[in-house]
DNA sequence: ATTCCCCATGATATAATATAACATTACATA
DNA sequence: TATGTAATGTTATATTATATCATGGGGAAT
């Protein structure tokens, strides 16, 4: 949290209310959250919960950099490295709904050079892993 | 199209009128198509245009590996290797929005091994990389 | 200090994606 | 023929996301 803090400071980003809000919340939970349950708990916080409102704010968060988008669920999780740039790498354990982030910081080189070899420039990658995660799969 | 048929001869699957026609939709495009309009070529083909219709059809052909959703678009595309277990990485060209498969038997790698590493146990992976295809990148 | 501009927010409406639920039909086979 | 299962028909609605236009707030230039 700090962290953010700082970066907007230094790139002077507006790290307004409402923004820092949604990023809290999301740094609370493990698992994801769709936007419109980002919505209710913002009304539960006194905001306005209107939906371009949560939309904005996440826009906003994931363009800087500070929030992931987890596409095949249509829902965000805070980045446990925000302010870097890199390609992130999202395990989803589909027992207890966790997300977390196993962060690289160049695509995983065997799969660009598959993609490479085809002539195709990866500009971005998606990578969601599907499974069990490590303390589910101790019980 | 041969294929997907006689696979489901084998495997006693029911490769309804319906079905075959959203299949063969999807091997017509190279980019990734939608439920709805896929709902809207099928009215035209003089199917029953119902949602439900086209995301039953969509559902079976994904079940059974002949079709893929590209998460990232809420799009889906003909497998080009349909019957075949893989882990699926598309390369999605935003210039001309086509969406092409390289087909990898396992997981790239070293990118298990990065997950492994942490303890998760990867069932299924989600990979979409976006940037320029190689016709493009030519122009 | 005033004006201007830019960015963020407020507010309403609607688009786009997806599924729930229940009725009906078709077809294999007991 | 009766029966069960899977597929389809049909209606309604849930969920996710964006377009659009109006309003406000705060800094920079004059």
């Amino acid at each position: 949290m700090k962290n953010i803090e700082e970066y907007c400071k230094a790139k002077n980003l507006k790290l307004t209310p409402v923004r820092q809000k949604v990023f809290q919340l999301l740094v609370k939970e493990k698992s994801g959250l769709g936007a419109y349950r980002i919505l209710d708990l913002l009304r539960e916080a006194g905001f306005n919960s209107q939906p371009p409102v949560a939309y904005r704010a996440l826009d906003f968060l994931v363009e800087h950099g500070f929030v992931h988008k987890i596409e095949s669920q249509n829902s965000f999780v805070a980045c446990s490295d925000p302010g870097e740039h890199h390609s992130p790498i999202f395990m989803i354990c589909k027992k207890c709904d966790s997300v977390s982030e196993a962060t690289v910081s160049v695509p995983a080189s065997d799969l660009s050079e598959a993609l490479m070899a085809t002539g195709f420039q990866v500009e971005q990658t998606i990578i969601e892993a599907e499974g069990v995660c490590s303390t589910c799969a101790d019980k």
